[in-house]
DNA sequence: GTTGAGCGTT
């Protein structure tokens, strides 16, 4: 959505000069205040309709990130343990996409386990380095998250 | 304020 909206807002501005320029020539009695209003207004109902291009190819890398992310199940995780603390820490072996840390629906005490979200590669690498490792005195679990969006 | 196997959330 970072892009694309600026890229919008491009054609925006690029339709409204081009309305601005090229509607007294096709209507040579516009005024040319009237014409970069109209120009702005087809800026409006166009770009949509153009941004629908560039919004396909942006949803591909979007669709492509999520296939390259993995869902972890962690466990045994110290009570003490945030979100930041973990991310940093699986940050060491590739991006994570987002960390949520199960805690009770009431009382939200952390329950000890959670789930990382990060890339294939990065999730490989911290099964197999994060695993029966130590972080904050606690030995921790590693494993693919059973409820596969994975592959 | 405690505890210690586990697979969650809109």
């Amino acid at each position: 959505m970072n892009s694309p909206t600026i890229i919008n807002i491009i054609l925006s501005v690029v339709l409204a000069i081009a309305g601005y320029f090229l509607l007294p020539v096709i209507a040579t009695n516009l005024d040319s205040n009237v014409a970069i209003a109209v120009g702005l207004l087809l800026g409006g109902i166009l770009v949509p309709i153009i941004s629908s291009q560039f919004s396909g190819a942006a949803t591909v890398t979007e669709e492509a990130d999520v296939d390259n992310s993995k869902t972890l199940y962690v466990g045994n995780l110290p009570y003490r343990a945030n979100e930041q603390a973990v991310q940093q820490h699986f940050e060491l072996q590739g991006q994570v996409h987002s960390v949520r840390l199960m805690k009770d629906r009431r009382t939200g005490k952390r329950k000890g386990y959670g789930f990382v979200e990060m890339t294939a590669a990065g999730a490989e690498k911290a099964i197999q380095n994060l695993n029966d490792s130590e972080f904050q005195e606690r030995t921790l679990k590693v494993r693919m998250a059973k409820d596969k969006v994975e592959d």
